[in-house]
DNA sequence: AACAGATGTTTTACTAATAAAACATCTGGT
DNA sequence: ACCAGATGTTTTATTAGTAAAACATCTGTT
């Protein structure tokens, strides 16, 4: 409730984004390869193996990751279901602000990747149901991106806005 | 363009989480009561005098913060700058999560907090256009809003779509 | 002047995530 | 059987951000 609180949660959070990211590459190593191994994982998230190694072992610890006898590496359930939200919300992101915002390829590409493993499920869920709306190709949708893409008259300076000349906090002009 | 470079971003930033904090408190501090000492910002962020002064240390080192003779602290021209863009960015991914999405107000105010300092200048403006646009009371908002806000046949479970059985990545279902 | 309380800094220690290097093990080719 | 290369782990060190405690300074009574 005081802000002390809301900006501690930050740290609190399970899922850091090193986590999300050894978990994300087993879940792309063995769906594409067929398996993932430690020196897998590094190789894929361009560490050592011995950074790897440990991370990998908490995660063993945490049961996020099991292996077989032969260190063989894969997802425990509750695991995958880990990796399944954070890549659904990575995917969602990247779609809003690549196709929505129009948002440049890689940019959008950078900015769900560091978002992706920090937002609520509350909030992950319902930017999915507004994007699949968005894009479901009802009339109601189709003609607000079309008048949301034809705007112009709107300031979107975040630093300082050049016609009220005072800090942007959502404020809507009229045309000039 | 790799896979690690777009997630090894996620370190390379600039504004850590900690520092966009601690600008905003001497920020806030200052606005509110008209001066922030070391003891100021400590209390406000809840964490210890001698953790905030290492911290501010590093900030007036990086001339963000600078000091007056009675150990007063302000904001230079650069640190106002990314205070002001900061804020902007927390305000408009709070609107949109609160008043566009109807993410509960808490879960708004946590998840804009986290991702406040991740989001590029790109993203942060074009967000801000989409939030004014569609609550600027345009025919064509109003009516995307009321159809979306009444719009329930669709799949918004992250981890795995009931209906296609499959993790849901952006696909609509006709409505039963 | 002296003492109490607030303030600021420094030192030591902790955690997460990393690199680097030493070490151990395993595997394939000759 | 041996050696080279790949693989996995452990140890040591680094960085950012923190706590805790010791210390120094400053301020306002009395």
């Amino acid at each position: 409730m005081t802000t002390s609180d809301v900006w501690k949660a930050f740290e609190e959070n399970e899922i850091t984004h090193s986590v999300a990211h050894h978990l994300a590459a087993i879940n792309e190593l063995t769906e594409k390869h067929g398996y993932a191994r430690v020196s897998d994982v590094a190789r894929s998230l361009d560490i050592t193996r011995g950074s790897a190694s440990l991370t990998l072992k908490a995660l063993k610890e945490k049961d996020f990751v099991l292996e077989d006898q032969n260190k063989f590496l894969r997802l425990s359930e509750t695991g995958q279901r880990i990796v399944d939200t954070v890549l659904t919300k990575r995917a969602v992101v990247r779609k809003f602000l690549k196709d929505v915002l129009q948002v440049g390829e890689h940019q959008a590409e950078v900015d769900a990747c560091k978002v992706e493993h920090l937002l609520s499920e509350e909030t992950g869920e319902k930017l999915l149901h507004f994007v699949q709306f968005l894009l479901a190709g009802t009339p109601e949708a189709m003609q607000f991106i079309k008048a949301f893409w034809a705007e112009k008259n709107i300031c979107h300076d975040l630093a300082s806005c050049p016609i009220c000349e005072d800090t942007c906090l959502l404020h809507v002009h009229d045309a000039k």
